[in-house]
DNA sequence: GAAAATTAGGAATTCGTTTTCCGGCAGACC
DNA sequence: GGTCTGCCGGAAAACGAATTCCTAATTTTC
């Protein structure tokens, strides 16, 4: 009930109270050891009664274990990575453990003393991710990691990916489903790695109804509404619009309100990451993929607590994404 | 050179290594105690030698301080605390400090239980934050606490804020400096109280050139668009429009430009927030207010650190704004 | 009814570092 | 030449929990 009262409260004195000793008592409360029921319930109540907490660090330094992981994260921005943290960190959060926070700001530098300082915590896992599918160099620790949204570059690593071909054939797949015969697709750099796969998984997907090539540009409203007019001009008959990002989507749609064309009635058009600030925003709201990216931190944080516990996970793990209809392609 | 050999390096061994005992390896590595200074040196080529990281939990357990902060923020999206978090994360580990992650998700019991176990684990100090600027009820901690963003409502306690009527006025009044002579002012909720700051703010500061009332709506481009239609029907003579955000801002505009209406030459349009993908994708880029957020996370943790030094601040500090200016005031 | 097996819980050790004493040694002073 | 003072550095005691023995006390077995 009170809080804080002066002194806090030590094992001994949960001991003292329940008239055990401190060792018997961290069996009771650890469910370990050979202790009589009543005994347990009997510390156990001292403890409650006491409002005891087992010190963190008396209990790290003993058990060998932190209760503690890290996550690195090469995006200071955080568009993609944040959703990935706090899944994390809820999932984290249930298991007892906390998060240490370090941002390397994509600097290699920053990168290694980070990692040199989780290892002097001795932290008991860690989460690395980044703001890029491209895979990257795996770091070099004695301890479990997992690579969430980009994988390791040694396939033995355990890593959790967006299935980003998966996300995006089930975009175009719905614009078939609605009708739709003539589809292109506009996405981002094709140096992206995330662009490229979306781009061909949308045109297999599609078909004999794919207007090619896909048209690789950055990932903006503007490229959206430059890339409205070359499309419209190579392909009149166009019905449809797969877009690798929603601020492109949302650029899409702008041009074509602008060129009278009706969405979805003319054209539908579909976005990629349901970034709700694009997606919602959008004239009319964007039909698009969602990522999911929370539910991939709480699994990365899942496999991560796993390998802890001794069950390790190997190699790539790709997650599925979820697409979320809206207006964009389907009248109301 | 050679990363992660077997065994760790404990101090004993560096101690051994430079031929002293492991208290006086310690003194001479924290720059405590009474050293000759060729000692000092010894011991430090030492511990460089075998590549020693002292163990965090050790260290935590026989110095009382951790090196640890907890972050508890209560803003899940992370719009506003996301830079805040990466600017104390950043001062912090220049202190050689860790931050641990707790997102309360706006529920008092698990803002509960994270402060226990934040608590528990014994960190220095803990920094405060959350997605509103409304003050909010302090925490309830025997450790240093610094409120980041939304103020506590106990003044005594350390709150640094942004300077909201500062930075609605600095728009406003560069409006006057650039001719305008008919300002509107058009934001979110009135029960919000950033909203309400910078509405008052931008009414003193516009003066006789006002066009009132503040208009309250919603943080959305969609109310952003409505906005506008009130605001030409009630004045003809409109040249300016002062947003409470820069999704405001950008609806304004596009609502401006369906209209005919030229930005700036006929209206200017200022935003606030400085809201990348907002500011920058709007037709015309926008003049917005930017809450240098990262610099007010490091300032936050550099109280901290003070607090935690033993320097506490007290009371609140306003952290000034800045004023960006693009096309959507000033013709290029 | 004695030996063996099982059970419950205590004492002491461990984790790795910091920190508090305390002792020795050198130079200074009377 | 003996005490006094400063300077170094070592020994040992925290810090708080977990864990490894180990010893009684019971129960089982023959």
């Amino acid at each position: 009930m009170t809080s804080g009262r002066t002194g806090v409260v030590r094992i001994t004195d949960v001991a003292a109270l329940a008239g055990v000793s401190p060792g018997t008592a961290s069996k009771a409360l650890n469910d370990t050891g050979q202790l009589r029921p009543e005994t347990r319930e009997r510390v156990r109540r001292a403890a409650e009664q006491l409002g005891f907490t087992p010190d963190g660090r008396g209990r790290a330094l003993s058990s060998g274990r932190s209760y503690t992981v890290g996550l690195i994260t090469t995006d200071s921005s955080g568009r993609f990575s944040i959703p990935i943290m706090l899944g994390a960190e809820d999932a984290l959060s249930a298991g007892e453990m906390a998060l240490l926070l370090c941002d390397t700001r994509d600097d290699p530098v920053r990168e290694q003393h980070y990692v040199r300082t989780l290892l002097a915590r001795r932290v008991d896992g860690i989460i690395v991710t980044g703001r890029r599918t491209e895979p990257r160099a795996p770091i070099d620790v004695p301890i479990p990691v997992v690579y969430a949204f980009s994988a390791s570059t040694d396939p033995a690593d355990a890593s959790i990916l967006v299935d980003d071909q998966g996300g995006a054939a089930s975009a175009v797949r719905h614009l078939l489903d609605t009708g739709r015969t003539a589809i292109a697709h506009v996405t981002g750099p094709e140096r992206h790695r995330s662009a490229v796969e979306r781009a061909v998984a949308a045109a297999e997907t599609a078909g004999d109804a794919f207007r090619g090539p896909a048209l690789y540009g950055e990932w903006s409203e503007r490229w959206g509404r430059a890339a409205v007019d070359l499309l419209l001009r190579a392909h009149p008959d166009l019905d449809a619009v797969s877009c690798g990002s929603d601020q492109i989507a949302r650029g899409v749609c702008e041009r074509l309100r602008e060129l009278g064309r009706r969405i979805p009635d003319d054209v539908a058009v579909t976005g990629y990451d349901n970034w709700d600030v694009m997606a919602l925003a959008c004239r009319p709201p964007l039909t698009t993929v969602d990522l999911e990216l929370e539910e991939l931190g709480r699994r990365a944080a899942g496999m991560l607590l796993d390998a802890v516990g001794g069950r390790p996970h190997r190699g790539t793990l790709e997650m599925p994404t979820r697409l979320v209809i809206r207006a964009s392609t389907l009248p109301d």
